[in-house]
DNA sequence: AAATTTTCGGATAGCGCTATCCTATCGACA
DNA sequence: TGTCGATAGGATAGCGCTATCCGAAAATTT
C-alpha cells in the first residue's frame, strides 16, 4: 500500500488555495505567460489573434473569471460606479437609479449606490467612501455640491456625470450633465395655466431642493412677464415631499387664500395628495380651482380628474447618463457635455 | 544651490507612486510592525492596548483609511452586502432596500444591490456576478430560487438572510429569514371581510409571486372555512401590478361579476387604481362593493374612501434582516433562524 | 527552579491581477 | 546589408493588505 502523494494534487504551490481558476491557470493551459492572457483578455495592446482565440477559448472552458478585488489592486481602478441620489422615498429617483442601473450593468458594471438624504455632508461623507473603491466613474443628482465634495470629485480624476439639472446658461464651467432645465419647465406649466385664463395662480412645494427652487423661478418668471405676480401666493415647506402633506397643503391654501384659481404643486405626489383632498372636501377641480403637477409620477393618470402636470423623462435621463459616463470611462469624448432631454407638458383634466 | 534628492521624499520605494496613505505608512510612523497596525486597527487577538491607541492615534493623524481592495484580495472577503430584489418599480422592494442599506452601511457595509426582475435566471447571473466580490453577506427576497441559484448561494459559503417569506411551519429547511406569514395574513384579511357580512369576495391579483400566492391560498382556505369558496372569483393576472392595472381589473370584475360584495386586491396599487375606477364610474364604495388591499402603500390613507389594507412591516423587516445578517457575519448565531415580524389589519373607510 | 504553556510583536509570503521593463523578431529604409 | 524602429511576447515587481509562521518574553505549572 503506498502512501506517496497523490499526482496532480491541485494549487500545490498555494497554501492559502481557494478552488478559484485563476489567470496563471489560463496561461498555463493555454501555453503562454500570464501577461498574455491578461492582455487578450482584456483586448490590450496587441496580440496574435491566434494567441487571443485560444486564450478565450481556453478561459471559457476552464470557466475563468476575473477577480474584480485583485483587478482594482493592481490596477487601481475597479468595475464599480457610485450614484448619489438623495431618496429612495421618492419614485423619480428611484426611476434614475433603476435606469442608470440597468444600462451600467449591461456594460459590466456594479452600480454602488448612495442615498445622501439631501444632505450635504452626508453627501461627502458618502462620496469618501465609495471613492475609497476606487469607482470608475461617478453619478451624482444635481449641480450644487458643498466646496469639500466638489473638490473630492475633481481631485479623485473620476469621470463623473450630473444627472437632473443643467447649468444655466451663462455658467462658467461647463460639467457633464444630463437633464433638462427645471426653470424653463415651470415657467412653460405656469404659461399654460395662464393660457388657460387662470390669473391667482400658487405655488405650494416642499422639500425645497435646488430644482424645486428653480421650478418657483419659472413660476415666479411667467408670472411677473404676465404681471400678475404675487408674492403671498408662494406656499414654501421644508418637509419632505408626500401625497398627505400635500393634502394640508392644499387645505391651507383654500383656507387662507379661497380667490386663488390654480394651483401649481411642485411634485405630483403633493397635486395627488390635493386632489384627493379636494375630493373629500366636494370641491371642484378644475372648475373652483385648478390643480398641476410635476414629473407625472405613477397614478396620476389615474386621478379624478386626471392631473395636468409636466412629463420628465427621468429614465431616458438615467440611461443617457450612464451611456455618458460610459463614454467617459473608456476615455473617449461625448458629443456634448450637456444633454438636454426636454420635456413635455401634459395637458389633462385638472387644469 | 543644491540638486540633492530632497529628504523625506514620500514613497521612494514604490515606482507606482498613488499618494495614498498606507498600512505601513502607519507602522513606520509608531513605530511598530505593518501586522501590529493591521492587528490594532482590526481590533484582532490580543494587542498591547497602549499600542493600539497609539496606531489608532497615529493613523487618525495620517487620515489612513485601509483599501477595500487590497483588503479584499488578501482576506478573500469584502465589506460588500448583495441584495436581490425583485424590482424597484414596487415601492415594497424600495422600502425593504432603503431599511436595509442604512442598516448595513451605519455598520460599514456597501450595499451591492440586484433587481431580478422576477426572473429566475437573471436572478442566478446577478448572483453569479456579486459572488464574484466576495461578499461577506447576502440578503435574497423570497424562499423561491432555482436549483443552481441554491446551490450557488450554499457553496459560497457566504451567509445569506431571506427577506419577506417565511418557510411553512412543516419545512425541513431552517434557512434565516425575517418575514410574516403571507397565507396568515391572506386569510386574516378575508375573515375580516367575511366579519362585515361579505359572502362573494373575489381575490384579484396580478404579478402573481410566490407570496401574492401565498395570500391567494389564505383567501381560498379562510372561504372554504366559511363555506362560500368559489373559484371563478378569482382572477390572476400575470402583468405587473400598478394604478392601471388595478382599475382595469376592477371594471372588469364589476362587469363580469356584478355580484360580487368584496374584492380584496393583492396589492395597494391594484386596490388604490380599483378606488379610483369606482369613482369614476360611480360605483359607491363600500357599500356597494368592499375593497382591500394589501401593503399600506404610500396614498393608501389619503384616498377616498381611504383603504382598508394590511399593513406590512417592511422597514422592520429590512432593518431585521440587516441586522441578523450582520450577526452572522460577526459568526455569531442569531436567537433564531425565522423572525416573523407579523402585519397587522387596517380597518379603514373602503372596507 | 525547571519545564511547560501562553501571550503578543514581527517577519514573510502571498491574495490574483496589471504595469512596466526587457528582449526577440520582423519589416522598412538607406 | 546593416541600422533602425515597430511589433508582440515574456519576465518581474509590485498594488496594499492579511494569514501564517516564528520566536522572545511573560505567565503558569509542577
Amino acid at each position: 500500500m503506498s502512501h506517496t502523494v497523490l499526482p496532480l494534487h491541485k494549487s500545490v504551490k498555494s497554501h492559502r488555495a481557494t478552488g478559484r481558476i485563476t489567470l496563471s491557470d489560463v496561461a498555463r493551459a493555454a501555453g503562454v505567460s500570464p501577461s498574455t492572457v491578461s492582455r487578450a483578455l482584456r483586448g490590450e495592446r496587441a496580440v496574435d489573434p491566434v494567441l487571443i482565440e485560444r486564450v478565450q477559448a481556453v478561459s471559457n472552458k476552464l470557466g475563468y473569471v476575473p477577480d474584480p478585488a485583485a483587478r482594482a489592486l493592481a490596477s487601481q481602478r475597479s468595475n464599480h460606479v457610485a450614484i448619489l441620489i438623495p431618496l429612495l422615498s421618492n419614485a423619480l429617483f428611484v426611476d434614475l437609479l433603476d435606469a442608470a442601473q440597468n444600462t451600467l450593468r449591461a456594460a459590466g458594471y456594479q452600480t454602488l449606490m448612495g442615498v445622501t438624504h439631501y444632505d450635504a455632508s452626508e453627501e461627502e461623507q458618502l462620496l469618501r467612501e465609495q471613492l475609497l473603491h476606487r469607482p470608475a466613474g461617478l453619478l451624482v443628482t444635481g449641480l450644487d455640491h458643498n466646496p469639500a465634495t466638489r473638490k473630492l470629485m475633481e481631485s479623485s480624476q473620476v469621470p463623473c456625470v450630473h444627472l437632473m439639472d443643467l447649468p444655466g446658461i451663462a455658467a462658467a464651467e461647463q460639467p457633464y450633465c444630463v437633464g433638462f432645465q427645471q426653470t424653463e419647465a415651470g415657467s412653460a406649466l405656469t404659461r399654460y395655466l395662464l393660457s388657460t385664463g387662470r390669473k391667482r395662480i400658487a405655488f405650494a412645494a416642499a422639500q425645497l431642493d435646488p430644482r424645486v427652487m428653480q421650478r418657483l423661478n419659472g413660476w415666479r418668471s411667467a408670472l411677473k412677464a404676465a404681471g400678475v405676480y404675487e408674492p403671498t401666493l408662494e406656499f414654501l415647506n421644508p418637509a419632505p415631499s408626500s401625497l398627505a402633506l400635500g393634502g394640508v397643503m392644499f387645505e391651507q391654501i383654500m383656507q387662507q387664500r379661497p380667490s386663488v384659481d390654480a394651483i401649481f404643486f411642485c411634485n405630483d405626489d403633493l397635486a395627488q395628495g390635493a386632489l384627493m383632498a379636494a375630493l373629500r372636501r366636494g370641491i371642484v377641480v378644475p372648475s373652483q380651482v385648478a390643480i398641476a403637477g410635476f414629473n407625472d409620477l405613477t397614478g396620476s393618470d389615474q386621478m379624478l380628474p386626471t392631473l395636468t402636470t409636466v412629463r420628465t423623462p427621468r429614465a431616458r435621463i438615467g440611461e443617457a447618463a450612464a451611456q455618458m459616463l460610459l463614454t467617459l470611462m473608456r476615455g473617449e469624448v461625448p458629443p456634448s457635455a450637456q444633454m438636454d432631454l426636454g420635456f413635455e407638458i401634459l395637458q389633462r383634466q385638472s387644469a
